[in-house]
DNA sequence: GTGCTTGCAAACCCTTTGCAGTGAA
DNA sequence: TTCACTGCAAAGGGTTTGCAAGCAC
């Protein structure tokens, strides 16, 4: 088990979750992929880690993790039922060939957040910002999308 | 059927389309509710205008229109499959409380977009703002969310 | 009149729930 | 040892598909 995955371990047991195979298989595959997968991608890659896991245990371990802040929903035109792991804030690039998932610094939202409110009136209370592209490797390789 | 409805009814025949009574239902109850609605409430209000509508054409129905960006679909936490009509650009704003969904013009992410795109590589070819919060009416009225 | 659309019924598939056995602490 | 967790099977619910009838053009 690495350092991260002991990490993680140690957020769901200071929660007061069990640190199981099962989950550490899920945070595995999520681990060791940097795009985002469905609930029966996770569970086909998780049985080459576990193989008793059970498709219903990824469904379960998913919403742990999502309410928890490990990994987080990924919104995509087709796909709005696949996660990542979620790597320190808010907003996210996704490759649209590839499904890699990328985070980014975005301090540059304070100041838009803050005229949408004097704008609007609106309390703001999160956003959502996802952009979508084609990472540089998938720019140079063409081809259809994922 | 009032200027706008002729104006969609203009896209829908230009792309080929057929202007038909269950469509023109789906399109007057997106634009008589500023809010996202889901496809069965959607179809629930339809029936209201026209009674033999179909929840299967109210799928196959936002599907086009969301092919021809007449209607997008909002992403929310627990909701992922619900529509608004699209207002002009691609950054709403929705009131966890009420449902509204209000788009604003965005500027400030230009230069956003545009730091992301050197400090990554990636070709960004769309993006997602979404910010959540509670509308100006709701915020002095309390209670749950929807 | 032509053939795109529609509504119904049924098929599909993803997600959740019930429950008894299992294993982390 | 305890009880949270797991997998299986089944239920549940939303979405899509097949098809004959209907309607826009």
């Amino acid at each position: 088990m690495d350092v991260v995955d002991s990490d993680i371990a140690q957020v769901l047991r200071h929660a007061g979750y069990r640190v199981t195979r099962p989950r550490m298989a899920i945070l595995s595959v999520l681990q060791e992929n940097r795009e985002y997968l469905s609930p029966q991608e996770i569970h086909r890659r998780g049985r080459e880690r576990y193989q008793g896991l059970g498709l219903v245990t990824v469904y379960r371990t998913l919403q742990i993790l999502d309410g928890l802040g490990i990994a987080r929903r990924v919104h995509t035109r087709d796909r709005c039922h696949s996660y990542a792991l979620a790597r320190g804030d808010r907003h996210y690039l996704v490759c649209r060939r590839c499904g890699q998932v990328l985070e980014f610094p975005c301090d540059g939202l304070v100041p838009l957040v803050e005229s949408v409110r004097q704008e609007t009136g609106y309390l703001i209370e999160g956003h959502l910002l996802e952009m979508t592209g084609l990472c540089s490797e998938c720019q140079s390789q063409g081809g259809a999308d994922r």
